[in-house]
RNA sequence: GUGGGCGUAGCUCAGCUGGUAGAGCUCUCGGUUGUGGUCCGAGUGGUCGCGGGUUCAAGCCCCGUCGCUCACCCCA
């Protein structure tokens, strides 16, 4: 049997790859006048590293991880998220000395073994981002309008940015039994997988598409916040207000991850179909800790590359298309060797040459040359090898012009500016 | 894990109540000496996902299987 790719990932092939330097171009712009430098961390982590951080008893550990066992028996996971490890570097390396805050962001692949649908891979990228060592709002705010000014250079004009507050680990217990007792009263309404979760997850039942008339009317954590929380909340609105950020306060907005506390935030569009996020996040102020590092309270979020990529309008970035500069056609031996030689001198100087190796009918070479969508054809015959001047063929105009050989990289570029 | 839809040429898809396959695009080559795109002409290309079954006869009907896709759960 042909062997194919495993199910749920996908190849970028040379023909879009283009799309994903150009955003990551915009990243690289963008988020380093925020701060953030990049990290490049491995795909692969000790198992523990996971299951500590995002919580044994959510989906991603109970039954969407890529675990195994290596040669030497240790428990590998392929990471299905990108916080857990940027913050166990941040242990390993002490980056908390000097104490200062730290912002860094990451780009890569991840794994969740799910079933594939539209805007779900099992291998899918992300681009992440944290801000660590503040516990103020004002870094909430600064990250998420990084983030909507991100959107907008890309060219999106459809996203909503929802937040909500999670409160703390002292308020959230309190709420947790009010909700309990009162999603109780209403246990015959709801549907089965929230029957089944309200005492282990009731918070979940706030986001249920099923149960939504239901939730409604229960009681909103962001009515039961302790007082610290509640001021973090009120900080983080006026500053977006002042801002001028857009945003919505969805009280009903929960996170998948047992770490986040406070601000949580989510970007949705409704150009997506059914997974209609592209980016999600919040403030997690006892993640580190728990892993063993120095209190150092968070902020970060993680979007959706792939996703992402299916909402950006291209059409201004088409030029990053490394189509050739120039491609040779070349007619007879002779000019085949010079072509060589040619290429090889052109390339040298930086312009990027195309040819056809097999050199068939002129004709057919033009054909090839046309279909690169090169600026320029550089024409070898015969004629040419003898007079030692060359014919360069500006393929939008048709125009062409005679061009000795020592002159070739000169008349290029002063061709290339004129027309 | 559960449910719906779909697997026919490189791509997008037709194919009637069963009679051993078609279109458009792409591709290749031509349309008098060495010039692409547009136009015109010709040609290449398919074990109809795979395996069984029913039938004189299966792309079409039945069973199984694999894959893709969308949705649920959950999430980027």
């Amino acid at each position: 049997m042909k062997i194919q790719s495993i199910r749920g990932v996908k190849d970028i092939l040379p023909d879009e790859i283009w799309k994903w330097q150009y955003i990551e171009s915009i990243v690289h712009n963008i988020f380093p006048r925020y701060g953030f430098r990049e990290i490049r961390l491995p795909i692969f982590e000790n198992t523990r590293l996971f299951t500590r951080s995002i919580g044994e008893a959510t989906d991603i550990v109970e039954k969407e991880m890529y675990t195994f066992q290596d040669r030497g028996g240790d428990s590998i996971t392929l990471r299905p998220e990108g916080t857990a490890s940027v913050v166990r570097a941040y242990v390993e390396h002490k980056m908390y000395n000097p104490p200062s805050i730290l912002k860094m962001f990451y780009i890569g692949p991840m794994f969740r073994y799910e079933r594939p649908q539209a805007g779900r891979l099992r291998q899918f990228n992300q681009i992440g981002v944290e801000a660590m060592g503040s516990p103020s709002p004002i870094v909430d705010v600064e990250v998420m309008t990084m983030l909507m000014e991100f959107f907008k250079q890309l060219g999106l004009t459809d996203t909503q940015l929802q937040i909500n507050s999670l409160g703390s680990q002292e308020c959230r217990p309190h709420y947790r039994e009010i909700l309990i007792t009162e999603i109780e009263k209403h246990l015959d309404q709801l549907c089965s997988n929230c029957t089944n979760r309200y005492q282990r997850n009731p918070l979940r039942i706030l986001d249920c598409k099923q149960c939504g008339k239901i939730a409604e009317g229960l009681p909103k954590l962001i009515d039961h916040l302790d007082p610290a929380s509640a001021e973090h909340f009120s900080e983080v609105q006026s500053l977006l207000d002042s801002a001028g950020t857009p945003y919505s306060v969805n009280p009903n907005l929960v996170r998948g991850l047992d770490y986040y506390n406070r601000t949580a935030f989510e970007v949705t569009s409704q150009n997506l179909g059914a997974q209609n996020a592209i980016c999600g996040g919040g403030r997690y102020d006892t993640l580190v800790e728990e892993l063993d590092g120095p209190s150092t309270p968070c902020f970060g979020f993680a979007l959706g590359l792939e996703r992402l990529v299916s909402l950006v309008p291209f059409d201004n970035a088409k030029t990053l298309q490394k189509n050739p500069d120039i491609f040779i056609v070349c007619l007879g031996d002779e000019a085949k060797t010079a072509a060589f030689q040619i290429a090889h001198e052109l390339r040298l100087k930086g312009i990027r040459i195309e040819r056809d190796y097999d050199a068939g009918s002129m004709k057919s070479q033009m054909r090839k040359a046309n279909k690169t969508q090169c600026r320029f054809t550089l024409i070898l015959g015969e004629n040419e090898i003898c007079s030692g001047k060359y014919l360069l063929k500006n393929m939008e105009t048709g125009e062409q012009i005679e061009c000795p050989a020592q002159e070739l990289a000169t008349e290029i570029a002063k061709f290339s500016e004129s027309s």
